[in-house]
This record gives C-alpha cells, sequence and structure tokens, in this order.
DNA sequence: TTGCAATAATTAGGAGTCCTATCTATTCTC
DNA sequence: GAGAATAGATAGGACTCCTAATTATTGCAA
C-alpha cells in the first residue's frame, strides 16, 4: 500500500514559487550581460536607458530609486552613458542641485536597440495558453503589488492603483474601465508601466484594490 | 456608447508579463545587493555557496553554468570564497586539470545564514492564496522548462523532467507520483530544485512533459 | 538676513562582477 | 608519443555596488 504521507511536502507553496522566481531572476541577470556584450551596454546602463525611454525626464534620484540602486551606483551609470552620449544631464530648472536626465537622439535610438531583450522571455510564456498567461498575470500583479507595498519595489505604474482605474464595472471578458482613454478591458490587459498612470491615493488605490482582488457580489470567473 | 475598442491592447500578454517578470527581477537584484552588506557575502557568492549546498561537490565549470556565468568570473567568486575559508578547493580525483569544490563547516553555516534572503518573496505571495500560488507554480514549471529547452538557463532538477516523475496517474488532489518515495503528490508539491532529482531521457522527458501539461483522457482539474 | 539643517549630487576608495583573450596543466585520441 | 581538446587560472579593463565624506543649493527660522 503506498504510503499517503509525503514527505518531501516540506515546504510552502510559496517557497518552491519563491524558487522557480529565482531562476527566471538568474536568467534575466544572465541574459542582459550577454546581450551587453555586442552594444557595450551593461544591464544598469541599459535600464537606465529604458527607464528614461518610458519616464522622460528624471532626476538623478528618482532614476536610483527606480533602478533599485544608490544615488552613487546611478550617478556612475549616467556619467558612463553621458560620455556615450546617450543621456544628457542638465540642471533642473526647479532646483539648483538637481539634474534633470534625459536621452540624447542616439539614446532614444540606442533604447529602441536594446529595448527587447527579454523576448527569450515571451518565447518561453509561448508555453502557457492565452488563458493561463492571464491568470499569471494576474497573479503577478497581487505579487507585485505586495512587493510595492512592503518597500522592496518602488511605486509602479500598473493599472491597479492608477485614478483611472475602475474594476469590475461591466459585464464580459473586459469587466474594468480605463477612465482615461474611456474603454473597458479585461485582465489580460493589465499593465505594470503606463505612460499615462496617475497614481490614487493610498485610501482609494486600496478600496479598488479589494474590488478588482475579490469582486464580493458578482461571481465573475474572467 | 464606450468604444469597444481599447486601442492601448497593443502588446501580447506575455510581454506585459515579463514587464512584470522583470520587475522581479530588479526586486530580487536589489535585495540580494542589500544583503551583501553585512555579511560580507555578495550575490554571486552567495549564489554560488546556496548551490553547493544544494549540490555537494561540484567543479568550477558546473557551478558556473549553474551560476550563469563564464568560468573566469566563477573562478573570481569562488577565490573569494575560497580566501574566506568557505569553500574548499581540491584537485579533482578523476581528472587531474579538473577542481572539486566543496563547502568547509564554516561554508556550510554562512550558506545556511544566507539561505532565506529571498523571504520578502514569500512574504508578498501571501497576497495569493494557496489555489493561485498553485496555479502559479504549475504556470512557472511550464515557464521554466520552456527556457531550458531554449538553453536560456540551465538545466534544472526539477520534478518534470525527473525519471521518478509519474503524473496524473492518480485520482484526487495528488494525481502526481514519486517512484523514488513511492508517495502520491500534486502540483502544489512541485519542486524546481530536488536533492534526489535523476534526469530522464530527453524521449522519456518529453513524454512525461505532455502526460503533465496536457492530461489527455481524464479531465483532472487539480 | 544671516545661519544652519536638510537635500541633491558627486567624489573617493575599495571589493567584486563580468567580460574577452591568453596561458598552463592534463587528458584524450590517433 | 604528438597534437588536439579540455579544465582552470590569469591578465586587463570597464562597470557595478557599497559606505563615507564633499560640495552646492535650498528652505526655514531666529
Amino acid at each position: 500500500m503506498v504510503t499517503p504521507q509525503f514527505d518531501i511536502t516540506r515546504g510552502s507553496v510559496a517557497e518552491r514559487v519563491s524558487v522557480g522566481l529565482a531562476k527566471i531572476g538568474m536568467a534575466l541577470k544572465a541574459r542582459a550581460w550577454r546581450a551587453a556584450g555586442p552594444t557595450r551596454l551593461t544591464p544598469t546602463q541599459g535600464q537606465a536607458l529604458a527607464t528614461l525611454r518610458g519616464r522622460g525626464t528624471l532626476r538623478l534620484d528618482a532614476l536610483a530609486a527606480e533602478l533599485g540602486v544608490t544615488a552613487p551606483t546611478a550617478s556612475d551609470a549616467v556619467a558612463a552613458l553621458v560620455a556615450k552620449g546617450l543621456v544628457a544631464r542638465r540642471r533642473a530648472p526647479s532646483d539648483g542641485r538637481a539634474v534633470a536626465l534625459s536621452l540624447t537622439a542616439a539614446g532614444e535610438a540606442a533604447a529602441d536597440a536594446v529595448a527587447d531583450w527579454p523576448d527569450f522571455l515571451v518565447r518561453a510564456l509561448g508555453q502557457l495558453d492565452e488563458a493561463e498567461q492571464t491568470a499569471f498575470l494576474r497573479s503577478l500583479t497581487k505579487l507585485i503589488r505586495g512587493l510595492q507595498e512592503a518597500g522592496d519595489i518602488p511605486v509602479q505604474r500598473m493599472c491597479v492603483g492608477c485614478t483611472y482605474f475602475q474594476p469590475n464595472v461591466h459585464a464580459g471578458d473586459r469587466p474594468h474601465h480605463c477612465d482615461l482613454v474611456d474603454a473597458a478591458f479585461g485582465d489580460r490587459h493589465l499593465r505594470f508601466e503606463c505612460a499615462d498612470h496617475r497614481p490614487a491615493t493610498p485610501h482609494d488605490a486600496s478600496a479598488t484594490w479589494r474590488r478588482w482582488a475579490d469582486p464580493l457580489p458578482t461571481g465573475d470567473l474572467t
């Protein structure tokens, strides 16, 4: 008779998931370095470029926070990018101490060229069908929100947490609504980076969060 | 009337998921460095320690592959660990060119101390209920298998791909079976790192994979 | 309106991460 | 045995990262 007690059950599901996420993290790191060779853009430099492309103009400390590094490290990376002619460093008009970082024309081009380095992830995600990808995206949204709340990650410009986001207000497979573009959309369209993101107040954000994460009355199974 | 065409629909779900995974990767990198300060163990060193703890004895090139870096980089990290007295570097008995790396007693202790650095991820995963965590783990397994197939990640010691793994052979919520410990288990027990892993042949692995990923006859919804 | 604390960035200094290219032992193969 | 292949180590160089200490500015307060 088979023993029903699987002693390898030790450890939580969350721990096992973490191991998997760490593997993905490793792959991302390795890939970023591999990609660095030809273009002469190291991972941090590439990430800085990508961030500036998405945000337009940023101050150094904001960039550092976005990259998850200290100000000196960000300063190093920016210095390298300025030397390469990819980033322009100007005095911020509002504050004489601060700098306003932005991409040069060459920087825009370099950012575009470097933009698709995580394509290998997109390919691997082909292992999942659309419904599974959507569920994954939804779970990832919750996870990232948790990291954000805990201060482990900078505040993201994602739908959930945006003033314009109205969750579960429609029936069907596009239950949410974006007030900015005035359109319905579903979980599969949720974004982590939106150029038009406008942060909601903490109070509104948590109310909206609950309406998205646990739609109380209607049993909406999208 | 609301326009049903959400113009921000551009881009695939997979791309949006990739953005999210990159965020997680960023958090992992940042955390690993933060944790490095007090213990004086940098990310690569910590990862090397963790790998050696999981694998016992490893040769340098195997360690390098596991860490996703080149041999010289691994050699650097190992030299630092040897200098700190955490790793022993011996000549491999079978091959005079190779080295056998293993942890010293101090190294074991250090590895244990460093082991729980991704606890912040475990905490954030608390945002997901058990069923959702399980689904996430399942998707992650598919994703990692995809990365493995594409050569973006070293071959993992995960259940799916192991000789002992028998998917979907039972009814109920523990449909799989591990022949090694002779016990039933479910998707929520799937591992990415198993000390007893024994790789199946490519042929067997792909057949087993299909039986796990798309259980044809029975509509098993675990 | 000085006068000083706080803030934004940079510099200094040091360990480590990575790479490519090269070199040194060994081992394998013919 | 000789030459090719393999396992590591070294060399050299750009960058990443950190903590501390500096240099400008700003903003508030006496």
